[in-house]
DNA sequence: GTCTATAAACAGATAGAC
DNA sequence: GTCTATCTGTTTATAGAC
């Protein structure tokens, strides 16, 4: 265990600030939380933040950048490690652990999205990072839906629906049983399915 | 056209204030919002909002409580009265009309969502407000599917990739095509039908 | 590289005038 | 009922010490 350069050092304390400032940021929003906040969050003081970032929203900004995607990308990889057969099920998993186990993430991703809406020069790139998942989970759909175009479709689907059953579980559990999600992805696939014969 | 009393008067000015309210906090956000601004955009100045609500927070949950969820009320009423065979149509239709011509619409819902989420004490407020639209769509959805827990069921999962989809679309449209909600409600009433036979 | 102290601006809320 | 003036607390951002 040899010592940290100072460039390690500086990139460790930068690591830091941008976990606690997702942190901070999901709990009181970009607006709702103070730089000072963030920085004891992540045991420094405001100078840290200031000599690492250019202020609090160059802060937001490259958490948007580096990490927007990241832990859904992760999930995405997952799923592909799945058996076909049980991708439904292990899509509905991670859905109820999301939504029960992460406070965080939805609010962060809320957060996200309302600052690329608010922001139209950022909207470009937020659309980028969140298109990679998207490419992920089509590579995957492919595998049981020969049409490209389709399987592009029902990504789209897939993830416009877990996003919205996740928020929606997070503030009304009762409206969002666990098994929910999967059954939603057999309904939708079987309906896609049938149409392929019949279009 | 008699003149106003003094109480219609003072209900005018409440009800620009939650007007302008209402776009000024889909645009700036909750936090980001000053009172200043918010009195302004509803032409009046700042004692107006004290004399009519206790302070900003006090109006934003005025506002949540009165009118979250009245515009998606409205939509389950237009597409109750479409012809069963075209409410796939209607409903697709609503969501790019939603998405692309009322700008303040998601983004108010999200800051309502967020608020919900950080202030437990609003939760159970918030999801009966929005438990109000969903009822309204699971009478619908009865209509053609008998099964009851079924229909509710169905009507989460419309409800939540409406939502997810209209996000989705604000900030990338080529990935949400017009006609794909309406898609996917095919698939999904075609896939929940096919497993009515077979469960 | 990070901290402490401070400057400067701003926003929420109130009191009294009209 | 609403407006103007003001008080108070908080915040961002910087400058200089270590």
């Amino acid at each position: 265990m040899t010592r940290l350069t100072r460039a390690e050092a500086k990139a460790r304390t930068r690591e830091r600030l941008l976990d606690a400032a997702a942190r901070v940021f999901a709990q009181k929003g970009l607006a709702g939380a103070s730089v000072d906040e963030i920085a004891e969050a992540a045991g420094y003081s405001i100078g840290a933040v200031y000599s690492n970032f250019g202020g609090k929203e160059q802060l937001f900004v490259e958490l948007l950048q580096e990490r927007a995607n990241d832990r859904v990308n992760r999930a995405a990889e997952i799923i592909a490690e799945a058996e076909p057969a049980e991708a439904n099920g292990a899509l509905g998993r991670l859905l109820v652990e999301v939504a029960d186990k992460d406070a965080d993430f939805a609010p962060l991703q809320a957060e996200f999205w309302l600052y690329a809406v608010r922001n139209p020069e950022l909207m470009e790139t937020y659309a980028e990072r969140m298109r990679e998942p998207r490419r992920l989970l089509t590579d995957l759909v492919a595998r049981s839906v020969p049409d490209a175009e389709r399987a592009g479709e029902l990504s789209s689907i897939v993830i416009a629906l877990f996003q919205g059953l996740v928020r929606m579980r997070r503030v009304d559990p009762d409206s969002v049983p666990d098994e929910l999600f999967g059954r939603a992805l057999r309904w939708l696939f079987t309906g896609a399915e049938a149409d392929e014969e019949q279009p």
